[in-house]
RNA sequence: GGCCUGUUCGUCUAGUGGUUAGGACACAAGGUUUUCAACCUUGCAACAGGAGUUCGAUUCUCCUACAGGCUACCA
C-alpha cells in the first residue's frame, strides 16, 4: 500500500474477528497500532481472526475496513492489500495450524485428546459447585499409541492438547503493565486444535504473530491474562516472543464492559451521527493515553509525532459521550466552510428525504444555496452535522405552529397583534432591498419608536416565522426566508392567534 | 473459587519523596448578545481505606476494600 520509509523491521497488527461493526474498543486499539506504525516507520499488518464459524460475519469484514479508513488509517498488510506473510485471514491459514499442531505432537510438546466436551463440562461444573477449581486431568496424555490410531481410524473426533510444561514460571515485561509472571501450574493443557479442525484463538494468535514476525503486539488488556498462553506457543514453537503492548480497557459510562446500552458503540453509528473521524480520533486517542497536562486537541498528523508508548496508562477509562460531543463541535468549527457544507446539504437533504410528515415547498428555495448561506450562522451552534437538519429544515418545509407557540404571547404583556403588524408595515417597503442589515436598522428603528427593546420584537418575529423559541440568527433568517415568505409567514401566525 | 491487573476532582487525565495537587469535559455564577450557541471571567470539585519505610508520603512497600479481565473445542 505504501512503501516503507524505512526498514526497522517493526511490525504491528491489528487483528478484529469479524462479528460485526468496528465498535469504540478495536478502533482505539486499531488507532494506537497504526500511530507506532507510522511513528515509527514500521508495518502495519491487518490480519482477520474468523476462526469463530458461529460467530463469523462475512459482511463485517468490510465494514471494518471501511470504518478503519474512513478514520484515516490504512495499512500496508492485509486480505486484499497482499503482502508477503499472507493469506491474511486465520480461515485461509488452516493448513498451518494444523501442521504446526501435528509436529508439535511429535515434538511431545502435543497430544490428541478423545474426551467430548460434554463431558468436561460435567466435570468442569461438578468442580465449581465444590468451589474447586477445574483443570483438565491429561486423561489422554498416556494413551498408548496403537490405542490413539485405532480411535481415529475409527472415526473418533479428536481435538489436540499443548502439552504445558510443569512448574514454569513464564514471565514478560509489558511495556504498559511492566512485570507479569504467571506459575505454568495455573494453566491446563488447552486445546489448540479443536475437533472441527479448526485452531482456537490463543493458538492461532501466537502462531501468526509468530510466523508473521510482528515485533510489537498492541492490544487490549483483556489479553493480558491469555498472553502466558501464547508465551507457552512461542516457546514450543523456539520462536522468541515479541514485546506486549496491553491497552486499559475502554468501558461504559457506568463502568460496565462496553455494550449497547451505553450507547452507539460502533464507529459507523457514530458517523452516521454526524460526528468527524478527526473528533472521534481525538477523542479515543485520549482515553488511556495523553501527552502532556494540557493539550487536548491533536490532529492526526500531531498524534504521529507525539505519540508514544510510554505515554500510555493502566487504568481503564470510561467512554464520556459529553466529552465526545464537545470535541466534535469543536472539530466542525474547524472545519473549512465548503467541507463542511458539503456534508450539512448531504445531510440536509437526507433528512428532507426522509422525514415523511414534513411538509415541503413545492418550489422552494435552492437547497444548496441557502445551505451555504446559512452555514457560517450554524457552525458554532451544531454538535453534530446531523443536528443541522433541526437548524435548517424550515427553510424549505411548511412550518406548523404547536399549541405552546399558539398561545406562547397570552400571558405575556405584551400586544403581539399589534406589534406583528408595526412590523409588517416596517418591513414591507424593504422589499426590493430585504438584507439582514436593513431589516435590523429599520427594527431598531421600530424598537425605539415603540419603546419595546428589541429582544421583545426579535422574539415575536421568530415566533412567527419559525415556530420555534430557538432559531439561527434572526436577521440572516429573515434574509434568507426572503421578503415575501417572512411577511407571509408572519401573517399566518396573526391568523391563528387573533 | 483460582490466577492476573487496576484505583488522583462526577468523567478524561497531568504530576512529584516536601506543589496553593495542574489542565480538559460536565456543572454553577457572571459578562457579551435579537434567541440559542460560540467566546471571555470566576467558582465547585480528587490523591479508596489501613499499616509500615521516612524528618516528611498522593508518590515507595504490605494488607484490606472496590473495580475489571482470564479461567470455553469464543475471540
Amino acid at each position: 500500500m505504501n512503501n516503507k520509509i524505512s526498514d526497522n523491521n517493526i511490525r504491528v497488527r491489528f487483528a478484529p474477528s469479524p462479528t460485526g461493526f468496528l465498535h469504540i474498543g478495536s478502533a482505539r486499539t486499531a488507532l494506537f497500532n497504526w500511530l507506532y506504525a507510522r511513528k515509527t516507520g514500521g508495518s502495519l499488518i491487518v490480519r482477520i481472526e474468523d476462526t469463530d464459524i458461529k460467530r463469523h460475519q462475512e459482511e463485517a469484514i468490510d465494514l471494518i475496513m471501511q470504518s478503519l479508513k474512513w478514520l484515516g488509517m490504512e495499512w500496508d498488510e492485509g486480505p486484499g492489500t497482499g503482502g508477503d506473510f499472507g493469506p491474511y485471514r486465520q480461515s485461509e491459514r488452516l493448513d498451518i495450524y494444523t501442521e504446526n499442531a501435528h509436529r508439535l505432537i511429535e515434538e511431545k510438546k502435543a497430544y490428541i485428546c478423545f474426551c467430548s466436551p460434554g463431558d468436561l463440562a460435567k466435570e468442569r461444573e461438578l468442580c465449581q459447585k465444590n468451589g474447586k477449581a477445574f483443570k483438565y486431568d491429561r486423561k489422554c496424555l498416556s494413551l498408548p499409541q496403537e490405542e490413539i490410531s485405532e480411535r481415529k481410524d475409527r472415526g473418533e473426533p479428536y481435538a489436540i492438547r499443548l502439552l504445558v510444561p510443569e512448574n514454569k514460571v513464564l514471565e514478560f515485561d509489558d511495556i504498559v503493565y511492566g512485570k507479569i509472571s504467571v506459575n505454568s501450574n495455573t494453566i491446563e493443557d488447552y486445546i489448540i486444535i479443536r475437533s472441527n479442525g479448526l485452531p482456537t484463538y490463543n493458538y492461532s494468535v501466537a502462531v501468526d504473530d509468530a510466523l508473521m514476525k510482528i515485533t510489537h503486539i498492541i492490544r487490549g488488556e483483556d489479553h493480558l491474562s491469555n498472553t502466558p498462553k501464547q508465551l507457552l506457543v512461542y516457546n514450543a514453537m523456539e520462536i522468541a516472543p515479541p514485546e506486549f503492548i496491553h491497552l486499559p480497557m475502554i468501558l461504559g459510562s457506568d463502568g460496565h464492559k462496553l455494550s449497547k446500552r451505553h450507547g452507539s458503540i460502533s464507529i459507523e453509528a457514530y458517523r452516521e451521527e454526524g460526528f468527524l473521524p478527526g473528533a472521534i480520533v481525538n477523542y479515543i486517542a485520549l482515553l488511556g493515553w495523553a501527552y502532556d497536562e494540557k493539550t487536548t486537541i491533536f490532529s492526526l498528523p500531531d498524534l504521529i509525532s507525539k505519540f508514544s508508548l510510554e505515554n500510555i496508562n493502566k487504568k481503564s477509562s470510561r467512554f464520556d459521550y459529553q466529552k465526545l460531543l464537545w470535541m466534535n463541535g469543536n472539530y466542525i468549527r474547524e472545519l473549512d466552510e465548503s467541507t463542511l457544507e458539503e456534508l450539512i446539504i448531504k445531510e440536509v437533504s437526507a433528512y428532507l428525504d426522509s422525514e415523511k410528515d414534513l411538509k415541503r415547498f413545492q418550489d422552494g428555495p435552492d437547497i444548496g444555496e441557502t445551505i451555504k448561506k446559512i452555514t457560517p450562522h450554524i457552525k458554532e451552534r451544531v454538535k453534530t452535522v446531523k443536528e443541522s437538519s433541526e437548524w435548517i429544515s424550515p427553510f424549505f418545509t411548511i412550518i406548523e405552529y404547536d399549541p405552546d407557540m399558539r398561545d406562547y404571547f397570552n400571558n405575556k404583556a405584551l400586544d403581539a397583534v399589534s406589534v406583528l403588524n408595526k412590523i409588517i408595515s416596517t418591513l414591507e417597503p424593504l422589499r426590493s432591498r430585504f438584507l439582514s442589515s436593513d431589516i435590523e436598522s429599520s427594527l431598531r428603528d421600530l424598537s425605539e419608536e415603540l419603546g419595546l427593546n428589541l429582544r421583545k420584537i426579535a422574539e415575536v418575529i421568530r415566533i412567527a416565522i419559525w415556530g420555534k423559541k430557538v432559531s439561527p440568527p434572526l436577521f440572516v433568517t429573515m434574509e434568507i426566508l426572503g421578503h415575501d415568505l417572512t411577511i407571509n409567514r408572519i401573517r399566518d401566525y396573526l391568523k391563528i392567534i387573533t
